[in-house]
DNA sequence: CCGAGTTTGTTGGCTTCGCAACGAATATCA
DNA sequence: TGATATTCGTTGCGAAGCCAACAAACTCGG
C-alpha cells in the first residue's frame, strides 16, 4: 500500500482548506464554515432549514450549529424561528443581509476553488476525483449514517429557492449561463 | 464548474478524517493529530524532531505543537530535550512507550485507511487521485511558503531511525515486504 | 566585540467545536 | 388516555487550535 496518494489527499485539504478560510476571513469577515452555513440555506427551499439538516449536512455536531448560527444571529445573517410543525424545533432562515453577504463572498470563494483545485487537475483526471471521492464518501457513509445529503456527485439544485434569488456556485463566477434547471430571477 | 468532484472531495475528507480519528481514540487513545505527531517523530532520524519541522510537517502553527507536545509529554510518549547546536532550540523525541502505543495504534489505523480509502477507489483511479492531489498540494504550496516536506508522492524514508525501530506504514499491516530502501533493522 | 535584526519556542487570550446532560415536545403503544 | 421512549435543540464543560506578544538565543555588519 503506497501512502502517498494518501499523504497527498491529507496535505491537499489541509493547504486548501486554509487558503479558502484565509481569503473569506481577510476579504468578507465570514470563516469557511460561516459561509457554507449561509450557501446550505440559501441553497434550501425558502432559504430556511432545521437546525438538525444543518448540521448534517455541514458535518458537525448540533451543539456545533447552536453555536454557529448564534454567530450568525448575531451578525444578522440568519434568523432563527421556531417551527411550525414541531414545537421543539428551531429553523434557521437566511436574511436579506445573509444573502447579501454571501453574494458578495461567493466570487472569492469560486475563485480560490477555480485557482487551487479546478486549475491544478485537468478535466479527464477531474472526473476520475470526482468518482473517487464520491465513492470513498458513500462508503464511508453507508457503513454508519444512512447520509442523504446531496453528495454522490450532483449539486442539489442550487439556489432554487421559494423566489428566483440565488447565488449558483458557478455562473455566479465564470459567468457562464446556468447550464441547469431554474436558476436566476 | 460542476461543483460535485468538489464537495466530494470535501466531504470524503471530513467522513475520513473523523472515522480515522473516532477509532484511534476509542481503541488507542490517541487523537489523529498525536498519532501523527508520534509518526513524524518515528519517521525522522534518531526518532527526534526540532518543534519547527514537527509544525511545518504536521501543518499546524508553532503554539499549536507546543501544546501538542506537552500532552504527549504528559502521556510519556513524547520528551522535551534541548537542541545540542542551538540553546533556543527544543527537540521533540520519540520514548519507547511512545513507540509502542505508535506500533499497537498503526494497525488500527492502516486498516482504516485501507478500508476507507484504498479499498473504495481502484488502481488505475489511485494513480489519478495521487497525481492530482500532489499537484494541488504543490500548487498551493508554490503560492505561499517554501514547503519541503515530503510530499509530492513520496514518502520519506518511512521509519529509517537510527537503529532499526521502524513502524513502516504499510508493511506492518499486510505483511507485504517493504519495497524501498533501508528498511528494518 | 557589540548592537540591530532575526529566529525559536512558549505563553495568554480567544475562538471553535464535540460530548454528555438536560428540558421540552413528540411518538409509540398498551 | 397515560406511560414510556425517542427526538430536538441548548447548555456546561473541556479539548484543541490560532494569533499576537514575549524572552532567549542566534546572526551579522561595523
Amino acid at each position: 500500500m503506497d501512502l502517498g496518494p494518501w499523504r497527498s489527499f491529507l496535505h491537499a485539504h489541509a493547504r486548501l482548506a486554509r487558503q479558502l478560510d484565509e481569503d473569506l476571513r481577510s476579504r468578507h469577515a465570514l470563516s469557511l464554515q460561516e459561509y457554507e452555513t449561509l450557501l446550505h440555506l440559501a441553497e434550501a427551499p425558502d432559504h430556511r432549514l432545521r437546525m438538525g439538516r444543518l448540521a448534517d449536512s455541514l458535518l458537525l455536531s448540533k451543539s456545533g450549529v447552536t453555536r454557529l448560527v448564534d454567530r450568525l444571529v448575531d451578525d444578522g445573517l440568519v434568523e432563527r424561528t421556531s417551527c411550525s410543525s414541531d414545537a421543539r424545533g428551531a429553523e434557521a432562515s437566511l436574511t436579506g443581509s445573509g444573502l447579501a453577504r454571501l453574494r458578495a463572498a461567493a466570487p472569492t470563494h469560486m475563485a480560490g476553488i477555480r485557482d487551487h483545485f479546478y486549475a491544478a487537475i485537468d478535466d479527464d483526471d477531474m472526473v476520475v476525483v470526482g468518482r473517487a471521492m464520491s465513492a470513498v464518501a458513500a462508503r464511508l457513509c453507508a457503513s454508519a449514517a444512512p447520509c442523504d445529503h446531496g453528495i454522490d456527485g450532483e449539486i442539489p439544485a442550487t439556489g432554487v429557492s421559494g423566489r428566483g434569488a440565488a447565488i449558483d456556485g458557478g455562473a455566479a463566477i465564470d459567468g457562464a449561463a446556468a447550464s441547469r434547471s431554474t436558476v436566476r430571477a
